[in-house]
DNA sequence: CTGAAAGCGCTAACAG
DNA sequence: CTGTTAGCGCTTTCAG
């Protein structure tokens, strides 16, 4: 710096305030120029290490997240967080701690030395957790609710993306509506909110829900195809039209078993699945009808409250929307079921 | 840091010795004792960004990507190569670009500013790419190859693959095995490769490559199941007993090809695929075999040479090994077709 | 064995 | 309108 300042004959204060356009009105334009010029002819690059260090501010943000390889989803998280990043001329510092307790609290010893504007803890699924002793009150939780409230947190509405689902379904003219649900065991605060969404819509539509239609499995595809075998065994008059399921995954074991038994969807059976993962949903024939999860908004909406730019709640977590993504796999009740 | 020096009655030279470890010999362990008691006291966390001030280095690691939203492979480079990271007290910055070149320039700029140690250029699916104008010479390259040399890069070994790939169906006892590749608009390095190394072990084997079985379409799966049927069409002695798949997706529709024909796998039909891409290659029934893209290593490998715990050949991309995941969609052919 | 002092590259008061 | 100056918090010779 001090180089463009005597090239262009002046000192470095003035080519601070240049360069970082403060104070501009008050600097000649030939002397503006000149000093753009030297810059230029010496190949001046700013060192924001410097800058950092005077102005107590890194503008770059620390993203400690529990695990960024397990799930597809983790992507759209740490792309909206970085595309905010970016628009405000920000870093993003990433930090997987494989949820190893160990290696968050040096995670965040490190990024707290580095000087961090901000720090976004992020899950890569929806759950409730205790948060790191240490982590800074302004923190921001990503896909996480804190056990013990009090601060910025965001987290898929689940509770509206399964009211969603089964309107979807009410909506098609179904009225015996099955939910394959998730094992107890996971513990999954998703299984739990959408599970609500359902029975609410059941009860707003005046349905009494059968008990038989709540069926529990593994999330994944053999587990689907398997409830959905023990659903399609039922009594015809007890057996579903449509099928809720907790996931894609399960809505592909769903498929299979829908196909065992020789039944068409959306012709004689109707699916509804969640996540909208891509590999699966799109891909599936037909195509599914799913809830989105927001990853994407949420890893935006974390980096804008982290910067400031939009203003958290810290008594309640922001409930971001999960939009219903429209496919081929729900149409009307076969005709013996219509009305 | 005046603070706990002040407190252990020492000057604030002595506190960065002791903290430090450096030049321990040379002070007396009750001062050293005192300080880092003085040290816990205060709450003393040092500053990263004046040391690195100081000392030029910052222990940080540029990682600019093309994309880590789209492909389910992005977290598995990112692991491997923040693991190492950790391993050796570097923190990784990620940018993200999405492939704009300005995006580009703004990053490498934003990144040399920050005086990150070394810089990683990755790439979200094995290609080779122009480098951007202004990456330094000693960036290393991850998933891509320099168009014009002279940087160390790490590539997965496709050929390799495909050989193990066609050497695994001809073990079977398979004569007329089939290569299911990606259309060539799509321009895959990956695609040639791994048409070579299946040539060349045929070649081996001494099979003479029938060209009818070397079929193209888009490399998702509606391609591999347009393909497969397509080959399932010719006449039964020309008709293949096994086929590789370009990738998973496509092996995903070979199986629903197979299976509209009435074909059992690994019964009738023998599938191996590429990239065992979770969700896709231990989900289908069978469990398909396929060749791994050795995604984690590669990102060890990138961040290890980019921290210089390895020598990287700035001659020729280092070649990860592809290795390959029996699982159980290989089997002798049929019994017509045996010897 | 320990302290003083210089300086990393930059910014922001304050003077002129 | 522009220059001087004093640090930001730390490391590292060089003297004691």
């Amino acid at each position: 710096m001090s180089d463009v300042a005597a090239r262009a004959g002046v000192s470095t204060a003035t080519v601070s305030m240049v360069l970082n356009g403060v104070n501009s009105t008050r600097i000649s334009p030939q002397t503006q120029q000149r000093v753009r010029e030297a810059a230029e002819a010496v190949g001046y690059k700013p060192n924001s290490v410097a800058r950092s260090l005077r102005t107590q501010q890194t503008r770059m943000v620390g993203l400690i997240s529990d695990t960024i390889a397990s799930t597809p989803f983790a992507g759209r998280m740490l792309a909206g967080a970085n595309d905010v990043a970016r628009e405000q001329g920000h870093l993003v510092v990433l930090v997987d701690t494989e949820r190893d307790v160990e290696a968050e609290r040096q995670a965040l010893q490190a990024l707290s030395g580095q000087q961090v504007d901000a720090i976004i803890y992020a899950c890569m699924w929806h759950r409730v957790v205790e948060v790191p002793e240490g982590l800074p009150g302004d923190a921001v939780l990503l896909d996480c609710a804190p056990a013990s409230g009090g601060r910025a947190a965001v987290v898929p509405d689940e509770r509206a993306g399964g009211m969603a689902a089964v309107r979807e379904l009410l909506a098609a003219g179904h009225r015996r509506i099955a939910f394959l649900d998730a094992e107890k065991r996971f513990d999954l605060v998703a299984s739990r909110l959408r599970y609500e969404g359902y029975l609410e819509v059941l009860a707003d539509a005046g349905i009494e829900p059968d008990p038989a239609l709540h069926v529990r499995a593994e999330p994944v595809a053999g587990g689907g195809r398997e409830a959905a075998l023990r659903l399609l065994e039922l009594p015809e008059q007890r057996r579903p039209t449509a099928m809720f399921c907790f996931n894609d995954r399960m809505a592909m074991g769903a498929y299979a078993a829908a196909h065992h038994c020789g039944l068409s969807i959306p012709g004689d059976l109707s699916v509804v699945g969640y996540d909208d993962q891509q590999l699966i949903a799109a891909d599936l024939d037909p195509p599914l009808t799913t809830v989105a999860l927001p990853h994407y908004e949420m890893g935006r909406w974390a980096m804008e409250v982290a910067l400031g730019l939009l203003k958290g709640d810290p008594a309640v977590p922001h409930l971001m929307p999960c939009p219903i993504i429209r496919r081929a796999s729900v149409g009307p009740p076969p005709a013996q079921f219509g009305d």
